[in-house]
DNA sequence: CTTGATGCAAATGGTTTGCATGTTT
DNA sequence: AAACATGCAAACCATTTGCATCAAG
């Protein structure tokens, strides 16, 4: 089960919606598939890139990923305060986050299938539930 | 089922925390009762806050919304892109929000209690789910 | 009277944009 | 060459903050 996405494989996607493979957006791509399922903030990516090529604007960065994002490669997530975050599209999960410690737990993808399926059901919403955000108190910081 | 929430008991709420009563803290409750199950922004706050007293500042109103949620009793709901949004908490749901249109079907507040408990069961996590929004394709959409 | 809340103006910080230039196709 | 992407600097916009003043307990 692990598809084993490589970077030629996301950068032929581009290409096939027409969209031109760039250095910045080569870059981009190959920092986001060496975070793993770790997320990155536009800045994070930036620093990364920058040492392979401290040529790259941020400003670039975030028009890349709003490219990659509109070619359904990427996800953007994390709104709540701070910064936006991105990971592959291809990561699909979901997170329970502990608002004392911010101890992450990761849901796996079919984490929220039976509320689809009751959406679907009740209302005809076809959800696409992607990288959604379950706040709560881990174990330690509950009886804490 | 219906909580009353009054305007007397959520003032009451915010003494008893030994928080004080003040002009903007009661005409901002006062439009969130008035919002029902709606969200309003900081500024669309201000608007309406203003038409009863011009001399509160939007300033104010983000402190008032950081200590009103502080004490439990509102939500900051954030989606995306642009100003949060808040509502009461009384007003317990979330959201499912279609990509396409915009549509918006709310949840009950319930709606994730399976995984609550899976959550709980699994490790430990205590899920206090609030204000979730689970992105997808409205029945219009889906079929267009 | 003491502590905390507010008005105001100015700063912040993440993100976006206009434009001239460089790059991909 | 044509279309598009980029660097840069400047604009943006929601939100935050410092400080002197004012109001609630």
């Amino acid at each position: 089960m692990g598809h084993h996405v490589t970077l030629d494989d996301l950068l032929e996607q581009l290409r096939s919606r027409g969209d031109r493979v760039t250095v910045a957006r080569r870059l981009v791509l190959a920092e986001l598939l060496a975070a793993g399922s770790e997320h990155r903030t536009a800045e994070g990516l930036a620093d990364r890139v920058h040492r392979r090529d401290p040529e790259v604007h941020l400003s670039t960065i975030y028009r890349t990923l709003d490219v990659l994002e509109g070619a359904g490669l990427v996800v953007r997530a994390g709104f709540g305060d701070g910064a936006a975050t991105y990971h592959l599209a291809s990561d699909h999960h979901h997170h329970a986050v502990c608002d004392s410690c911010g101890a992450v737990i990761e849901l796996p993808s079919d984490a929220f299938a039976a509320l689809v399926r009751r959406l679907d059901r009740d209302h005809g919403f076809a959800a696409r539930p992607r990288h959604v955000t379950i706040p709560g108190l881990c174990a330690d910081c509950r009886s804490a």
